[in-house]
DNA sequence: CTGTTAGCGCATTCAG
DNA sequence: CTGAATGCGCTAACAG
């Protein structure tokens, strides 16, 4: 670590100025900054005066120190490119900011070596507790278990979990799925693709699951060369991927007539490959995506996806969280359910629609 | 402020728990983890066993106190929605992580009060120093000037700013929308739509500035029916903006045969509502957009836009909070060059590229 | 109601 | 090379 220059020649008001200023001891003006313990009026009012006057934020690290309470609450994220990021954390704040209690939030990344040094940093500025919606990785499973053993309140977001001690809220992303596929199946499409992991890789990915299932369940084996994606771990899958899947499946001697994608960045770039290819959707290909983003609705057509309820997962995870910090040891599960969305992808007889 | 209750029970070791363990002082101890000072080999291989065995991290808290300096930078964007905030922050963390410095970011969520919240809580954490990429308010900048009365090292990122002792980097939005309408000017078009803001807003926008500016140059009077977009303050513009803009547009006697969006997802919202009307793009109607978001060049057809460098200005807005820190005291400002991409959504001529 | 004492965990003195 | 004393800013605990 490099060296450093001291920050600032200025140095902020503290406690022991507002006494003097306010003719009071440390301790009163604590007091009455705090509203903890009596305080005369009168000290208070010229207390508060003083705080005023000479700008006065108290000093978190210090009070930290003393009370080994931060008051501030982290938040782990893959990245914050996504309308899924957004969601969370302002469903956290909804239920963090009254309760007191500050969001930091850093990203891995997408990157193991990051969010591990992300984590690390949360733990050596002592928040209170963490929340992390990044995706699972071995490495960072023991990253955390070891944040669990150092006694840190956790809670995970989306990521399935394997030890005790830790909370975590997930949406139901194999029965989205299955409900996707199934409506897929039930507008009449036998050859039905998915767009967005190799299918080697598709043990974890429980999207993957669900699309799997329901072929099953509808008497229709999948096919492995209907399965197309990134093999490079179980990253994002991204527009690109979504058009270079598309062509490829395209290019199959008998090429599916529907496509399920892994998200609804895959789906776009997937519905751009099919109208480079001069296909019609969802006449000559359907397409259905997952997460249902804002844009979903202003794709050409309008695309059929899953919608998950993200800013509730991030409220549940943060009442999770504040229950571990106020002593529940019992561990707690919650599973979202998600919703099918249909629009002209692959209903044409749907109206044109923004919802 | 609610009552809260202790965080945990078991307590993370100290450096005082190393010392024990090692057989040294504190202070020995403090020295070898740090580097700093000499330490017998001897010494230092037990410490650092200790600390191994302990599993031991410093307490940033207790530390910041002692050498007033947190080694955190803060970052206050106005939401983590999007690919621009994405971009930022991996500029930033490129120039930073490299330096020791752990990165926070904040939202304030397009809501003042909270960013204002966001911004007192870096203060109170005594962050080494700040990084606000919020768009421009009178109150926002109340707070600001209060940060750098403070003595705080802040850099602003494509906010115009109006004191001392601030350095600002941002990219040329005002050049950028100036190349877009000339473009169009250039392909022949003579009216040309605004849609993005409402015209009485406009006088802060640059990018609107700059629309105007161009047709004048072209000899092309603005006409103010020509210009839609939501009233209510300087807000992002979303795509449900471009989608209605658009269709208020084509109900004028003359339409604009061009649409200049203020960014990518008015743009798409626009080209979505002209596919509506049966309006072919670029034919009927050629549009544009700002920001080339990823799915700029996924879109049906793919949209004309113009980049910003986004990483750069996080890069250098890191490097100038470096420099600021350190010690330098006169402001500087980088303004960054934008560069007009285009593609189908205003040439047909051009070959369906991702690029 | 108010002040004094003590100590949170660490690093900067200053003596060995 | 090492250690003891000191204090960063704040608050819990105990007297007044």
């Amino acid at each position: 670590m490099p060296r450093r220059i001291p920050v600032s020649t200025t140095r902020p008001t503290t406690l022991a100025d507002i006494a003097r200023q306010a003719g009071v001891s440390v301790m009163t003006a604590s007091r009455a900054i705090n509203g903890s313990g009596y305080v005369s009026e009168d000290a208070r009012k010229s207390v508060m005066h003083a705080v005023e006057k000479l700008n006065y934020r108290p000093n978190l690290s210090a009070r930290q120190l003393k009370v080994r309470r931060l008051d501030a609450i982290g938040i782990l994220l893959p990245d914050i490119a996504n309308p899924f990021s957004s969601e969370l954390v302002n469903g956290m704040k909804r239920v963090l900011d009254p309760e007191g209690y500050t969001v930091f939030i850093a990203t891995g990344n997408r990157s193991t070596r990051q969010e591990d040094a992300s984590l690390q940093s949360f733990l050596d500025h002592r928040v209170d507790g963490l929340i992390v919606a990044t995706r699972g990785t071995a490495m960072g499973d023991k990253a955390l278990r070891s944040v669990v053993q150092q006694g840190v309140p956790l809670v995970t977001i989306g990521r399935p979990i394997h030890f005790r001690g830790v909370d975590s809220v997930t949406a139901n992303h194999y029965q989205g799925a299955f409900d996707a596929v199934t409506h897929l199946i039930r507008m009449g499409h036998k050859r039905i693709g998915f767009i967005g992991i190799a299918p080697a890789h598709g043990k974890q990915l429980r999207r993957y699951q669900g699309y799997l299932n329901a072929l099953r369940e509808a008497g229709i084996e999948p096919r492995e060369e209907y399965t197309v994606g990134p093999t490079e771990g179980p990253a994002f899958a991204t527009q690109e991927d979504g058009y270079h899947g598309m062509l490829q499946l395209a290019q199959l001697h008998r090429p599916p007539t529907a496509i399920f994608a892994r998200n609804d960045f895959t789906a776009i770039g997937a519905m751009h490959a099919a109208h480079t290819l001069g296909l019609s959707i969802p006449d000559d290909v359907a397409i259905a995506g997952f997460d249902n983003i804002p844009l979903a609705a202003f794709t050409m057509p309008p695309l059929t996806t899953v919608e998950q309820p993200i800013a509730q997962q991030g409220e549940e995870a943060a009442r999770f969280l504040l229950e571990r910090i106020r002593g529940r040891s019992q561990d707690r599960t919650a599973t979202m359910e998600c919703r099918l969305i249909v629009r002209q992808s692959t209903d044409l007889r749907l109206r044109n629609s923004h919802r």
